[in-house]
DNA sequence: TGTTCCGTTCTTTTT
DNA sequence: GAACGGAACA
């Protein structure tokens, strides 16, 4: 690449998969600085921290190869990198008395969202049965389109909602007092970091000031990013000198979150004269049949992506397609296949199990800890999500910002006796200036007497920040014990969990900081074992495949390869929901070096149709492999069965798309 | 007012 | 199989 001459000119590059895109990326910023650009004033903008701190130990080591440790060591390290999110919270707390926002803000996670959402949503009336009005999370992701799309209400209804249409009014209230009351409680969620991030840009005298701190921005996974994130670029450098961003058009999955892959093909032409554009179409990555197979996937979309990926590896063996009675049949042949790829050499580390939606690893997970293989799983549920969690952090986060009334409702709402009527009461009471001291003189019920001192004292000692960070989890804890017992049979368990937190809790410098970090980054791992550090340990890889984005292993296993899986039965609404449930399919295929086995349960269980009787349906292999393409894949049945009918096979080669069949004619009747 | 139980509805991916 | 809302009960 030639930066030298045009370090100032932005840049788009084209990445395909496997074509080496975050060491392009790291050689980039590496160039840079040894080229004398100073890395405090780069903007690195990466899709999780994860991403972000693999980049920063490769420019690392980059620089310090260049320039000897010594060299780098003079340069400094990066400053500013992480997700648009993360730096944001940092900027507005450095510019909130600027923007009249109060620094110590806290942060609301999607949960606490909509728990706010509700509240509104019940104060203004709307959750009479009668009305049908949409639910809270439904709301929320209106609310939440119309923003990071950036665009007006009526639009995101008839697009994206229109069964909810007919509540625009009501709609319009409701989001009206939901930003009033994040304001009023000093609250902000994952849109408004955002929102105001971009509406800080909006006023001339900041946005030079925040363009100016950085000399270069550098953006990942740009195909993934929203209009108001594209916004926010635009602001920071308006003539796009020294922007480079990165991405891959075949790759954005990430459409039900705003994200346009408009923002990655309008790129060049924002700028006057465009950016330059480079395209990496060598893949590093797969063997050539595999790739061969996924350039047959994406090669059926609607949508044609100009990039033809080659590959260096032209041996190797075709991607399998297994077929397997059912989900107990699937687990097992991943299992034995798992155990048997390890005995060849090649480690659990190097092999993945990926899924569309995290709960259809349950039965995998179960299968390996019966068998003690043990896995880590990214993607899903986190331990951050777990209800005693949840618990720990909203004292903690009440403590730092008691106008927080989402969380303060939880806290209160431990005590014995303390439902959402009297929660409700002492929030209104503490509403006023003087929160803490509204809370101490607060009347409960007689019966909750005791657990409302302990409360009071806890709350007292936490706001009136005596004690040492670490002292104060300690506190919080034990104050929790009782009320964990109380809740929980499985009070044990979820201790173990409390510990893992407090472990996370002792890396921080500050209550603040570990709120916010915990909020916007969190562990995305959960293991079989919760808490015990799996450093040097070998374990398998369980991911969703939206979390396995940018990653790749020798050995990759793809769950669940049936219509109404991938596509997802919930995303066949629009032909564009259909695409992106295709570049999915494909990001999960991309992902493997050297084998890649896809599975295909010939029965699926499903838990949609509650009418007693077929709780499982005939599944047919997914329409994104139509027959056109099969002969890409090795197709094979699982268990292998000495002697086989003729019939058999053809069922296996050609199966019928029963399943969807009868599916359509559910939806037609239904809808 | 708080708690419990029952019937209905919806079920994905994540910062 | 969970989450929600409504209603009955303590």
């Amino acid at each position: 690449m030639s930066t030298g001459a045009n370090v100032g000119r932005p840049l788009l590059i084209i990445a395909g998969a496997g074509s080496g895109k975050t060491n392009t990326l790291a050689h980039r910023v590496a160039h840079l600085i040894v080229h004398g650009a100073a890395p405090q004033r780069i903007l690195l903008l990466t899709f999780s921290r994860r991403a972000a701190a693999e980049m920063e130990r490769r420019v690392e080591r980059i620089v310090n190869t260049a320039l000897g440790e010594q060299g780098a060591a003079a340069h400094g390290n990066i400053r500013w990198s992480g997700t648009f999110h993360a730096v944001s919270a940092r900027l507005l707390r450095t510019y909130a008395s600027s923007i009249g926002l109060d620094p110590s803000f806290t942060i609301h996670d999607r949960e606490d969202s909509a728990d706010l959402m509700n509240l509104v949503r019940h104060e203004l009336g709307f959750s009479e049965k009668a009305r049908r009005f949409p639910l809270k999370a439904t709301c929320l992701a209106i609310y939440s389109r119309a923003v990071n799309a950036v665009e007006p209400l009526d639009v995101v209804l008839k697009k994206q909602f229109p069964w909810c249409a007919e509540w625009e009014p009501e709609l319009r209230q409701l989001f009206d007092v939901y930003v009033g009351c994040k304001q009023q409680q000093h609250v902000l969620d994952y849109d408004d970091l955002l929102l105001y991030w971009a509406e800080l840009m909006q006023l001339p005298a900041l946005a030079g000031e925040v363009g100016a701190l950085f000399d270069h921005v550098l953006v990942d996974e740009y195909q993934d990013t929203n209009a108001l994130q594209a916004s926010i670029l635009r602001g920071i450098k308006p003539d796009g000198a020294g922007m480079t961003v990165v991405g891959d058009d075949a790759q954005a999955i990430y459409g039900f979150r705003a994200a346009t892959v408009r923002n990655i093909l309008d790129f060049p032409h924002q700028f006057r004269p465009p950016a330059e554009i480079v395209r990496l179409e060598h893949n590093y990555r797969s063997t050539q049949p595999i790739l061969a197979a996924c350039n047959a996937v994406i090669g059926l979309a609607r949508e044609q992506f100009t990039k033809n990926l080659r590959s260096h590896r032209t041996s190797g063996e075709r991607p399998t397609l297994v077929s397997v009675p059912d989900d107990v049949g699937q687990v097992t042949c991943v299992v034995e296949t798992v155990l048997e790829n390890r005995e060849s050499g090649i480690t659990l580390k190097e092999q993945s199990v990926l899924f569309r939606t995290a709960h259809h690893s349950a039965l995998l997970e179960i299968e390996l800890a019966r068998r003690n293989i043990p896995f880590v799983k990214f993607g899903g549920l986190k331990f951050i999500e777990a209800a005693h969690v949840k618990d720990m952090l909203a004292v903690l986060r009440w403590a730092e910002n008691p106008a927080d009334r989402v969380t303060g409702f939880r806290v209160l709402q431990l005590l014995d006796g303390i439902g959402p009527a009297t929660a409700g009461r002492v929030l209104d009471a503490m509403s006023g200036r003087a929160a803490m001291d509204a809370l101490a003189s607060f009347r409960p019920p007689s019966k909750v007497d005791d657990a409302w001192r302990a409360l009071v004292a806890l709350m007292l000692q936490l706001h009136g920040k005596t004690l040492e960070w670490s002292a104060e989890f300690d506190v919080v804890r034990q104050w929790y014990q009782t009320h964990l017992e109380q809740r929980y049979p499985d009070a044990a368990v979820r201790a173990a969990d409390l510990d893992q937190l407090r472990r996370i809790a002792a890396g921080y410098p500050s209550r603040a900081r570990f709120l916010t970090d915990l909020t916007l980054d969190p562990p995305s791992a959960t293991s079989d074992e919760a808490g015990v550090p799996l450093l040097d340990e070998d374990y398998l890889i369980l991911s969703t495949i939206h979390s396995a984005k940018g990653q790749e292993w020798r050995a990759v296993f793809v769950l669940n390869v049936v219509d109404g899986c991938i596509p997802s039965d919930m995303a066949t609404g629009s032909s564009d929901d259909i695409e992106e449930e295709r570049r999915l399919l494909y990001v999960a295929m991309t992902r493997a070096k050297d084998q890649l086995t896809l599975l295909v349960p010939q029965r699926f269980y499903t838990h949609q149709q509650s009418k007693r009787g077929d709780r499982h349906v005939y599944a047919a292999r997914t329409r994104f492999i139509p027959n056109v393409i099969v002969s890409q894949f090795d197709s094979r049945s699982w268990p292998v069965v000495s002697k086989r009918s003729p019939a058999d096979t053809r069922l296996v080669a050609a199966p019928v798309d029963l399943g969807a069949r009868l599916r359509g004619r559910w939806r037609q009747t239904g809808t």
